[in-house]
DNA sequence: AATGAATGAGCGTTCATTCAT
DNA sequence: GATGAATGAACGCTCATTCAT
């Protein structure tokens, strides 16, 4: 009996998750509304009506997959920012494990990234925790790295966080919609070059470059 | 004649404005898939047939809002930039005039926002054209940057523009879905001083870097 | 005053004839539930709402296509009809002038042909009249021909009348469909042959055939 | 299982059937274009969307009404053409099968006729292929009573064909569209009379023609 | 008289969801 | 549990007709 109900169960959510990972898969190459509940259940291999033994509607496919899925892989990102000590490492980290995950998966990237996009949102509560979940991570780096002494400390945080968040976020879109298939995992550490050390020429500014004072000027 | 037909021209038009203007409300609080005809012509105060006076098809607004709307704001882009000389002052320009006329206009926001984000793109053609509009406008900031000296010079530009256009992105975008009304120009000075001059603090970098005194000085 | 009173009426009667020659052009080429009033306005080469002024409605232009353009035709066939004196001579003029009009004016045939094979038939009471105006000058050529002797005297004129309207139609149809643009009034003797002698072989059957006997037992 | 099968593609197979049916009743009666989705699902008792499980579309519906329904009577017209000898009760056979199947089915008839005459035919090809069949029939029937002797040799054979099926189809035309419901079939016999003999009186071109005296006894 | 922009009823079609088997 | 046929609400779009100019 305990047995029997443990293959069923592994039944259960192996269907589960093959459903959820066709609905994935059509939503990624059609989006939301363009996919129908038929493509899906070809996709997973079963009929249209068994997707309702699993999920309560269509709109459910998404809310399970954000508050399922993608949550998962957000709390990885967390525990890959514990392996290292220092905030930068943490956020370098971060980064990377960010743009290899959504590499691995780019259908699951690339709904990710629609469906967080959208204004009405079927997975708003979803998207927002989630949301939350990994600009608390940039924060607490963040925070670090300012006790620490590695990162300024006058920076306004809730700006630091969309500024990172937002800069991955292009890196990744960019990827998904470029017809060629460059690595995406080896931008993360440019990036993180970019995010500590800005576009701006600290050294030939200081050293070599005429008119540095103006610029001072201009920044303060 | 000529007056009658310079009313005639006008009336055209401020239909074909109204609609547009009406589709974007529509579309930004609905979506554009969960949006209907009707309720476009009812915001409009036309009747359904009416749009198709104007429009091809439903799809073919948000065609004319990229190709027409969002295109000369683009171009304002251009002029902005060009009214200062030092690639920093261009690019403090760019993300300010962005940041401002995407607040003024928070529907367009976000219907750009939620369009260009989609995988399945309506308007591909026009996004993918105003996209590069962008990407060039910072890629000549950048390479002028670099040859005045004041970027650094060890930059891939590709993921440059990535950086900053996503950062920018994803400040809007946290803007759109935030419920209090902060004033989101206010963030392009401390956007483009990140982009500038990073996370890191200079005090750690100080190590490997000269410069790091001015640095500091500017920083406190 | 009067002969103001003349150009108008003969402007008024240039617009109505346009626009009636429009539609068949129109309808001959759609079908009459393809075309639209503004195809049928454009090929006129006036506004939409000026079809209203002059038709009822879009039906009441093909009612007026039956009851004027083709019933005038049908008038004319009486005419050539009376030119000769027998019976056969009068069926050859009918058939003759019938596919001569008909080729003369493709698109009117079309139409013709297309709306007298409709069910619900929007120009019925037209199109009854006018099949019983061709079938009373047939059933007179019958009558007369079998007064005369020329005609079989054990016909039932009923169906002689379908019999040779129905050839007829039916070479026109042919015509019409046909890519190759062959001569269709040249079909008019050959088929006056057809009605009068049949595709019976009354010589050969008489002279050489062996089987006589049975056949004729048939066909009895 | 097996009898389960046949029950389940009998059922399929109902419904195809009933809807076609339907279709068919409503085409008869409104005329294609006149005739709604909604008319024809109530016609069948099923759901608008139920019809979409069986027929690509509206217009579908119409082609497989010709490639389906009336290509199985045009097969059994050669049937009955094969179960005689000679030309002469081949046609007969096939003039008689011909009004007994579409008095049989007045609405199928009606579809056949009305959709047959259109210019812009949406069934096109499945017309012409229909049409070819019934053609090809004539003009081998034509042909072995040429060979026979019982058929005219100076005839054009493209001619006798459309002389042939106009008058038979004018003649179901006629039927369709009359009130009364007289017998349809009874038309096959004095049809092929006149087919075979014309309505020219023997007796005139007895001048001309040997074999007289025989026809003449035949005709009383 | 002539225009043509505007109307809105109506239709073909789709597809998420249900439910009998 | 699994199926997939059936449903019917909903939507994009068309076009005959009207009417202010």
């Amino acid at each position: 009996m305990e047995w029997e109900c443990i293959i069923k169960t592994k039944d259960k959510n192996d269907k589960y998750q093959r459903i959820l990972q066709a609905a994935i898969n059509v939503f990624a190459q059609q989006g939301f509304y363009q996919a129908t509940i038929s493509q899906v259940a070809k996709e997973a291999g079963v009929a249209d009506g068994t997707i309702y033994l699993y999920f309560k509607s269509k709109d459910d496919i998404l809310i399970q997959f954000f508050s399922d899925k993608t949550k998962l892989i957000f709390e990885r990102f967390r525990e890959e920012v514990k392996k290292v000590n220092s905030a930068i490492d943490k956020l370098g980290n971060l980064i990377r494990i960010h743009l290899e995950e959504f590499q691995r998966d780019r259908n699951m990237a690339m709904v990710y990234q629609i469906e967080t996009h959208q204004n009405y949102r079927i997975a708003e509560d979803q998207i927002k925790e989630m949301s939350k979940l990994y600009l608390d991570i940039v924060s607490e780096i963040v925070e670090q790295g300012q006790a620490e002494g590695s990162m300024r400390r006058d920076l306004y945080v809730g700006l630091v966080k969309r500024f990172i968040i937002g800069a991955v976020d292009e890196v990744i879109n960019t990827w998904l919609h470029s017809d060629s298939e460059y690595d995406l995992a080896s931008m993360a550490q440019p990036l993180v070059d970019l995010f500590i050390r800005g576009v701006g020429n600290v050294g030939e500014r200081n050293n070599r470059l005429p008119g540095r004072e103006i610029l001072q000027a201009r920044m303060t």
